[in-house]
RNA sequence: GCGGACGUGGCUCAGUUGGUAGAGCAUCACCUUGCCAAGGUGAGGGUCGCCGGUUCGAAUCCGGUCGUCCGCUCCA
């Protein structure tokens, strides 16, 4: 795992936030590359879940709700966990789950509870009353819920449709950690199915599948996945079954996904407290009715990890010296690749740099590419292996007369010779999703 | 939050019994090299997480604080 933390740091792809201030704990920011990483994971999650589907549409919900909402969500009610300390082993316990004694030590002294309530407090406009506090969202479902009517009657969707939405979530989780696997603010990807009560055990394991199959798809090794069920008491207050979609990181077995029957849990809620009708009407079995929900629910932040984990790897390669030396090679699928294509002039000779100069131009114009001419030709291939980079296109003496450059693959190490002429077409199809 | 470990240039680290910081890698320039890195010359870059204390003098001792890692409860 050092590993990869440091490779994330040296080479911009997260490094900690607020570092010249000594750094805010649980705080990360994407640099160069990892803002180029995400952005092509969340897009690849939209892409299959919205544009590729026609029964699926998307939102962008307000992060700050009115409080009501998670009234209804019951969020603030179950959000909020008074806990002790025993004063024996310091082991901490929810005040509601420990009886007379420690379940660790036995122990019988325990400090008073405190309440750790995991929702973000603010306030809308100057003055800090109670009237005026607002909660930052902990999930970006709640959006969704609380606009099913608009979002069906405007998009004409019928059940079975979905609602899709990205974006950031924030929890006063008591214990960030394992670099950006779990912090205080991430990014959701979410998605409420809403369907037809009754039918739900289908629907659900559908999504289980082909939600596990869209990150074997992005090129996540299978042995790495694995589907967990949860016990009936770790579900959630919403939830009457979840299977996770977990990957198996250095430290262990960790959430990707969750997919989760949430029942007709928040419409009921929603329509109890707001006093709306949030029922549907179905056409063709003529009847009114409180649809179910799926939800897959996936972290984009800890799916970046994992992917990054995923498709680090070391490989020995003969070097010139004749010595074995380490190549570092970031195997990510050509989707997720920060950057897609190296364009290197073979030296920095004064009849090559120009001309390069003038290929990365036009190549700019289709694909995320970057120009290096920094260092020999085998260094900066080691330096666009070691980001993931799948392709580079070389431009040597011989192109200045035959107008064709060398293309060389990451995972195969293969090099080809391509006419300039047909070079955009060629990668097109390679990149091709 | 509690317990334990830790915090030195971009990264990885060294700094002996306290006397005002070093290395390797990386970066940049020039040369060299010409399809798979680390050849040459030179350069930039740290006051040692932060605050305070002890001392003639602290990266090195003490206190506090912030942060990181591991363990415990929470989760996408």
């Amino acid at each position: 795992m050092d590993t990869i933390v440091n490779l994330a740091k040296r080479r911009g792809f997260v490094f900690q936030s607020s570092e010249i201030y000594g750094g805010l704990r649980s705080g990360w920011d994407y640099g160069p590359l990892g803002v180029e990483l995400k952005e092509n994971v969340k897009q690849a999650w939209w892409r299959s879940m919205v544009q590729l589907r026609d029964d699926i549409v998307g939102l962008d919900s307000s992060v700050i709700l009115n409080p009501k909402v998670w009234e209804a969500s019951e969020h603030v009610a179950v959000f909020t966990d008074p806990l002790v300390e025993c004063l024996d082993c310091n082991q901490r316990h929810r005040a509601d789950h420990i009886g007379d004694a420690c379940p660790n030590c036995g122990g019988k002294r325990f400090t008073d509870p405190r309440n750790f309530n995991l929702m973000f407090k603010s306030h809308i406009g100057p003055i800090e009353d109670e009237g005026s506090a607002v909660w930052l969202r902990p999930e970006t479902a709640q959006g969704i819920f609380i606009s099913f009517t608009q979002v069906q009657a405007s998009s004409r969707k019928k059940i079975p449709f979905g609602i899709a939405q990205m974006g950031k979530s924030f929890r006063n989780e008591i214990t960030p950690g394992n670099f950006i696997y779990r912090t205080r603010e991430f990014e959701q990807m979410e998605m409420e199915y809403f369907i037809k009560p009754g039918t739900a055990e289908a629907h659900h394991q559908r999504w289980i599948d082909s939600r596990f199959q869209w990150y074997v798809d992005l090129g996540m090794r299978p042995d790495s996945l694995r589907m967990r069920e949860h016990d009936a008491d770790e579900l959630s207050h919403y939830s009457k079954r979840t299977v996770d979609i977990e990957y198996e990181f250095p430290w262990g077995w960790g959430e990707l996904e969750g997919i989760a029957h949430r029942g007709d849990f928040d419409l009921t809620q929603h329509a109890k407290h707001s006093g709306e009708d949030m029922t549907y009407f179905d056409a063709e079995a003529n009847e009114r009715y409180t649809p179910e929900v799926i939800e897959p629910a996936a972290g984009a932040n800890r799916s970046m990890l994992a992917f990054l984990v995923d498709a680090y790897r070391e490989e020995e390669v003969p070097a010139a010296s004749g010595k074995v030396e380490k190549r570092v090679v970031l195997g990510l699928h050509h989707q997720l690749a920060p950057i897609k294509v190296a364009v290197l002039p073979l030296s920095r000779h004064e009849s090559l740099v120009p001309e390069t100069s003038k290929l990365a131009d036009s190549l700019r114009e289709e694909f995320r590419i970057e120009f290096d001419d920094a260092g020999s030709i085998g260094k900066r291939y080691r330096r666009f292996d070691e980001i993931g980079t799948p392709f580079a296109v070389t431009f040597d003496f011989d192109s200045l007369e035959d107008a064709s450059v060398t293309l060389r693959e990451r995972d195969s190490m293969q090099q080809i010779r391509l006419p300039i002429s047909g070079l955009v077409a060629h990668l097109k199809e390679r990149l091709k999703w």
